[in-house]
DNA sequence: AAAAAAC
């Protein structure tokens, strides 16, 4: 473990000047051919992916079934929409610097369809805004320091209905800027701080925000306090440091928003630690991944909780699969639903293709062949199991690729942090992670996204290549397949078709097997995970390091009675622990 | 259809 991390930060190989300036020429080569491309399509008019895409939108649900058909007939550039959005959804605190550095990519604008009564009219501009709503100026201040400058569709459409107080479920590509979509009509509503109004009983908690994993929380949590510079707001971004606080009742009654994921919420509710009674903006993000099995129940227990009459609720996500959607209308109350661009459609920014590697082991030396040709760090690379990740970036380490990172969520939550910093930083250039990366995070910076291990779901590859091709910018996303893969390729190839990309021939010639079909090669698939899929290569270094390390723990843990914290790297052993 | 994540 710790070879791993000397080896994978190693100063000496990292010049950071040098991969600036890669990424420098890039954003200017890019950002030029972007542009091309744009003014080349757009004018031309492509009648038929407008059609297709009337037909769709207008269409409501279900559309991915329509789709498949043609997606296989017309195949080629001709299903490439039109351009779609982009924003300017920036990330991180620290990296407003690197926002301004870069500037601004083409914003092609999405196509929008609302859908629900009285639908409020759209802005075009956030100053429109303040005549509309007479929203606080300091928040427009903020904004423009934040970087943003025009509204992009699911901005400019959301936000009046949201500052009109409906319940709204909003669809929008990644990377197209929802979560100022939501952050600024919270805040704009959000009034006096708790703190200033003692003598107001009917303070404390107004407004909630859930996310499915810490990261993501965390980085709302970021541009939270952009936008509330200079207020005296308290947004707490929920864990379990600051929930042990809230047993003293003074403390919680000066909370604002707070930002969380369900389960440690839920956790604080049952404690009788937290009250929610006074909230009246309840903002799922991630809305498919927040209602499905393993999170409804959490969320509905929040939910509840929620008991103001005026409750506002509103959904996001740029993926809303039709049971989903039914979930989230049925907590709404005469809702608005907003759909930008395609449903269920990734970016045509992003440049995706299909690797066939046979089976499990052929991967890494593919990966490998990859990686020792030029390539545009940071990449991302996403694995279907947390020792996997662990074993594949040990793997990369010990074949010599520089400053390789990994995250999952068995690390501890420094680990996680430290590995969201490096990688905001640019000082990773290849990170291997779970499906806890797949959603949300926002990293300018990525270019490139590698699907190691297949997606389980449509959903998880538009939301995993969504982590390239943000706010405008073109990316890559490559899929590898195994033979096992083969039951589910189908579906994920007429996404590709879908946005724009091509797909071999003999792909989209591929039957599509039938449900029982598919069920069996299911079994067999898991079966096999279970005998060969934990780790990665099982290279011989690897073996024997492991041996080392097992010996090591065994060491530490007879004389442990002596040294205790001694140890130089408690976390080591955590990280490693699936060793065995 | 199934793992990951949430604590």
């Amino acid at each position: 473990m710790e070879a791993f991390h000397l080896l994978s930060r190693g100063g000496a190989k990292f010049d950071k000047s040098k991969f600036k300036s890669d990424v420098n020429l890039f954003n200017g080569k890019k950002s030029k051919a972007a542009n091309a491309s744009t003014s080349a399509r757009a004018p031309e008019g492509e009648l038929p992916p407008e059609l297709d895409f009337f037909k769709y939108a207008q269409g409501g649900q279900g559309k991915r079934k329509a789709s498949e058909p043609n997606g296989g007939a017309d195949a080629k550039g001709k299903k490439r929409r039109v351009e779609e959005d982009e924003d300017t959804e920036d990330e991180d605190a620290d990296e407003a610097e690197q926002a301004a550095e870069e500037d601004d990519p083409p914003m092609p604008r999405h196509r929008v369809t609302t859908k629900g009564n009285n639908v409020p009219e759209h802005v075009e501009t956030f100053e429109a805004l303040r005549e509309r709503y007479n929203i606080p100026s300091r928040l427009l201040q903020n904004i423009a320091q934040s970087g943003y400058k025009r509204p992009t569709g699911i901005q400019s459409h959301g936000i009046p209905i949201l500052l009109e107080h409906r319940d709204l479920a909003a669809i929008s590509p990644t990377g197209t800027g929802k979560t100022l979509s939501y952050l600024l009509p919270v805040m704009s509503a959000l009034g006096a701080p708790a703190a200033s109004s003692k003598s107001n009983p009917g303070s404390g908690v107004r407004a909630l925000i859930l996310a499915p994993t810490r990261e993501l929380a965390h980085q709302i949590h970021n541009e939270c306090l952009k936008l509330a510079q200079g207020r005296k707001w308290k947004i707490v971004l929920f864990s379990k440091a600051t929930a042990a606080t809230l047993a003293d009742k003074k403390v919680r009654e000066k909370i604002d928003l707070i930002i969380s994921t369900p389960l440690r919420l839920v956790a604080s509710l049952q404690a009788g630690n937290l009250e929610l009674n006074n909230v009246r903006h309840i903002v799922l993000d991630e809305a498919d991944r927040m209602l499905d099995a393993e999170f409804l129940e959490q969320v509905q227990e929040v939910i509840a909780a929620c008991t103001h009459p005026e409750v506002q609720k509103a959904v996001f996500s740029a993926t809303l699969p039709a049971n989903a959607e039914k979930v989230a209308m049925s907590m709404l109350r005469d809702p608005i639903r907003v759909v930008v661009g395609l449903k269920d459609t990734p970016l045509p920014l992003i440049a995706q293709s299909l690797t066939y590697v046979a089976d499990d082991q052929s991967k890494l030396p593919t990966l490998l062949q990859y990686l020792s040709q030029p390539y545009n760090p940071p990449v991302l690379i996403f694995v279907s199991s947390q020792p996997r990740a662990t074993s594949l970036a040990e793997e990369l380490v010990i074949s010599g690729v520089p400053n390789v990172d990994c995250l999952h969520a068995g690390m501890t939550m420094k680990e996680r942090e430290d590995a969201v910093s490096r990688m905001r930083r640019g000082e990773s250039w290849v990170m291997v992670s779970t499906e806890v990366m797949a959603r949300g995070m926002d990293f300018k910076g990525v270019r490139e996204v590698i699907n190691y291990d297949f997606p389980q779901s449509v959903q998880s590859y538009i939301h995993r290549i969504g982590r390239t091709g943000r706010a405008g910018r073109e990316g890559k996303a490559i899929t590898y397949f195994t033979n096992e893969d083969a039951p589910f390729l189908k579906t994920i190839a007429n996404v590709l078709l879908q946005s724009g990309s091509t797909v071999p021939e003999w792909i989209l010639k591929l039957p599509k097997p039938s449900k029982m079909k598919r069920r069996e090669m299911g079994k067999v698939k898991r079966a096999e995970a279970v005998n060969n899929a934990r780790r990665i290569g099982r290279s011989d270094a690897i073996k024997k390091r492991d041996m080392v390390a097992a010996s090591k723990r065994r060491k530490a843990k007879e004389t442990q009675s002596k040294t205790d914290g001694a140890t130089s790297s408690p976390h080591a052993d955590g990280a490693d622990g699936e060793s065995a």
